[in-house]
RNA sequence: GGAGGGUUGCCCGAGUGGCUAAAGGGGGCGGACUGUAAAUCCGCUGGCUAUGCCUACGUUGGUUCGAAUCCAACACCCUCCA
């Protein structure tokens, strides 16, 4: 393959958002001529993304800003039957209602990342139980039916793992891949899309409605997949202790977002400034090249181009300043989570093993003995290892709050009104 | 429809009457070391009003002083036969 000439591909390749493509060289071309339009399918299973569907959301966001036309897939139809995707349960399905409010959260972070509209660039929002739901099986059967191979199915990764490992795997689910195949196929007819991205694990999906729309509609078409990342240390993105890193602000604080980038490893700061942010490359390779400690200042311009493009820059940099001061001075950070409390309580003495749990630093108040018990408990900086210790006035600091702290870096305070 | 095998904690997986809140591993978390990194070592990993109590080994009953372990029925899965 011959490295690519228009804007998008470069990008593309340039940023590592490359895994797989076919005919590269003849998207390349047609990239040349004008803007293309692609898409990428998102499941309707939650009413937000988390950091896993971060490659994906940037290559659309690439798209666009390369001149080209994006399309935001929602599998509100396909949601209702399930993805083989190689686990051994099948997929909870889920009412109608709920893939709608899905939908509509899905939406909201998405606006953040494209510009939706009319116009020829403007992204779009579709949801493919539009086509979907009025399909005639017999009609269905009759003019698509007839293009897939079970052979061919039956050797997909997908359905291969389920039947080696002798799990079930439904005549539902195994439609799923028709379906989507059918979905590019649709997507080609209604708006000229040419180009289906997604996950390395889409690949074959991909691959099936490439070929379905060259049967049916006898059109080229391309597809392109993007690396399944795993951190350096092979974890999987986006997972953490306290759960997935969602992308909404109703899930997740932007404090913690931001605090997930900053902890990223050193192993993957070039790879994820690459993916992640927009800033250029030659700056890129200046920051990856920071050695030792040094290389905190590369997270920390990771974390604040992370959280400006999901959350705005004034979250960005409010959460930077609370980390600044609960990380490298020792005071409290406005972005800390914070309870008011009474100061008659506080009189009255209340519980540490409670008032952490509370705060949501442990799940239990079991887990806080623990941790009480184990030194991991700090109160205004202060280790507590008494499991049987209750706040009181004279833990107040000079600014009548009371710092709690779990570990290293998970921070709460306690405000007295 | 018949015969056999299976269902254990977040996941994998041992356990076949009391010593079992259940081996081991993975994952996760905490501590030490550091740079809010990785690697390494150590520890923790059901809940509670906590020297005790409650809930838990697919579901429901039963046997027993005592059941994840034995019996019965049911559900789901797998394999072979029809």
């Amino acid at each position: 393959m011959t490295s690519p000439n228009s804007d998008f591909l470069k990008a593309v390749v340039e940023r590592g958002y490359l895994h797989q493509a076919t005919d590269m060289d003849a998207l390349d071309e047609r990239a040349l001529k004008g803007p293309i339009t692609a898409y990428i399918g998102f499941d309707a299973t939650a009413d937000s993304l988390h950091v896993g569907s971060m490659v994906p959301i940037m290559l659309l966001r690439l798209l666009q800003k390369t001149g080209h036309k994006p399309i935001v897939l929602m599998g509100g139809g396909t949601t209702r039957v399930g993805d083989p995707s190689g686990k051994d349960e099948s997929r909870q399905l889920l009412t109608d209602e709920k893939i709608q409010e899905n939908i509509a959260g899905i939406k909201k972070i998405f606006s953040k990342f494209l510009t939706f509209g009319e116009g020829p660039t403007d992204a779009v929002m579709v949801n493919n139980d539009d086509w979907l739901r009025g399909i005639n099986y017999i009609d269905f059967l009759r003019d698509y039916g007839k293009h897939f191979s079970v052979n061919r199915m039956m050797s997909f990764d997908s359905v291969k793992l389920r039947l080696d490992r002798e799990q079930p795997l439904t005549f539902l689910e195994f439609n799923y891949m028709i379906l989507q195949a059918y979905d590019f196929c649709e997507l080609s007819r209604r708006m000229d899309c040419c180009l289906q991205m997604g996950g390395s694990d889409q690949w074959g999906n991909i691959v099936n409605g490439i070929e379905l729309t060259r049967r049916v509609e006898e059109k080229q078409v391309f597809g392109l997949t993007v690396p399944l990342l795993t951190t350096a240390s092979g974890a999987k993105m986006g997972k953490t202790a306290s759960g997935a890193i969602w992308l909404n602000e109703e899930r997740l604080p932007s404090y913690d977002y931001w605090q997930y980038w900053r902890n990223t490893e050193d192993a993957d700061v070039g790879k994820f400034l690459r993916l992640f942010t927009e800033l250029p490359l030659d700056e890129i390779e200046r920051l990856e090249k920071l050695q030792g400690a040094e290389i905190n200042e590369a997270k920390k311009i990771l974390a604040h181009e992370a959280t400006k493009l999901c959350r705005g820059e004034e979250a960005a940099l409010k959460a930077a300043e609370t980390a600044q001061k609960t990380f490298e001075q020792g005071a409290i950070g406005d972005d800390l989570p914070t309870k008011e409390i009474k100061s008659t309580d506080l009189e009255a003495g209340i519980g540490l093993l409670g008032a952490i749990t509370e705060m949501g630093l442990t799940a239990s108040n079991g887990e806080a003995r623990r941790f009480v018990q184990q030194g991991a408990v700090k109160v205004n900086d202060q280790k507590i290892d008494d499991p049987r210790y209750s706040l009181n006035a004279s833990d107040l600091d000079s600014d009548k709050v009371i710092k709690l702290s779990l570990g290293k870096k998970k921070h709460a305070v306690l405000k007295v009104v």
